[in-house]
DNA sequence: TGGATTATAGGTGTTAATCCTTAATCAGCC
DNA sequence: GGCTGATTAAGGATTAACACCTATAATCCA
């Protein structure tokens, strides 16, 4: 029987070499590689091609999302398990949309991470028990009507970012080369789609929600 | 030569569990107790008096920050090191304002959180590389002048409140029964206070700082 | 008692945000 | 080719936020 060949991308480094560190030490599991950042992560999946990849959502300089997606393309048969210290199951779905096979929040056990791993390697899904808890049907046959901050585009995201900041319109249409109208538009329409009321309210909205990545 | 006593309070049970081990096998330390929230952390810290606690900052029911406080005084010779994902200074600032004597991010490498141990139990303070880069200086030497929330009243905070829930300046003021011109001047003197442009990166600034709890 | 702080409120502006409509361009899709 | 959605942009309008000013009553503290 091979071993399972795992590769870790992680930012925070104490946590990866802690995941290492255990995984490594069973003998199922066989530690292949391991990286900071979702460039390398994608380089890494390319080369070696691991069994299972744990990719944190939050990472640079891109997202584990697009990584995911990355690595799917270049490496289809690797199997990818989303990790976050996240609970909101709007992180886990967008995961799995991203081609994610399993997703496990850090505040799950030694054991669950393990459970996940085997089940995801042998084709099955795998979803923690903490967010299977909150939503499970919904997420896996799915049906959207909420307002919700995955409907939003790039470029809104983008906006979003500087309101944060305390930037005002026509600073950001500085910022981003464009019109203070088309600002101003893009605005409106973000509000819109969350149904909110103004720019407190929508950054209180974002900050507090777990689907920002 | 003793081992040195550790106890570890984060919510993160993964984290805590692959701590644990790492430390427990050092054979300089002793992980003596661990824990997943702050009401227990405080009890723990009273019946065992450890000689360093690892206390992550995002704990329930009460923060991180509150249960040093306590710990501080009911375990006057344990000392605390602030464990947390974020890089923000303020979070390390806050963490020693409360009785921590260093502050390590997750982003350190297992050597650091070692280091850390050491040096606090020494009698040193330790504040993890990362955030030195960013600061150092201005946190050890300590002076206030900076934009705070301690600062703001109870109105100022409750105002704040209603402003992140998205009510605008009129609604407010008929929420509190007070006048739209006295609304106006709280947001005026909240700004100024916190040295902020707008609403919205008051926001931010509110949702993203440690000192709100 | 005097001083500081807080909460209150009015006046008078300027600037920014929000709302409404229309519309061109471009990309992807059936 | 037509459809949809994203991004871009404009004109015109109202409302809200922000800046700066003064001023008073209440409270707390030295």
């Amino acid at each position: 029987m091979n071993k399972i060949r795992i590769m870790i991308a992680d930012d925070h480094k104490l946590i990866r070499e802690t995941w290492s560190y255990i995984l490594d030490s069973d003998p199922r599991f066989q530690v292949i590689a391991e990286c900071g950042d979702a460039e390398e992560a994608v380089d890494l999946a390319r080369l070696k091609h691991p069994d299972i990849v744990l990719m944190d959502i939050n990472m640079t300089p891109f997202s584990g999302l697009e990584a995911t997606q990355k690595i799917r393309k270049i490496s289809p048969a690797s199997r990818i398990i989303g990790v976050s210290m996240h609970s909101q199951p709007a992180y886990a779905k967008k995961m799995l949309q991203m081609g994610a096979r399993g997703y496990v929040t850090k505040n799950s056990s030694k054991e669950e991470m393990i459970q996940a791993i085997l089940e995801v390697h042998q084709g099955n899904k795998y979803i923690c028990d903490e967010i299977k808890n909150i939503i499970s049907d919904q997420l896996l046959d799915e049906k959207e009507n909420s307002p919700n901050i995955n409907t939003l585009t790039e470029r809104e995201m983008q906006i979003i970012n500087l309101i944060k900041e305390g930037l005002s319109s026509k600073e950001i249409a500085n910022s981003l080369n464009i019109s203070l109208k088309t600002v101003e538009v893009h605005r409106h329409n973000i509000l819109k789609k969350l149904k909110l009321k103004n720019s407190a309210s929508l950054v209180n909205f974002i900050n507090t929600s777990a689907t920002y990545f």
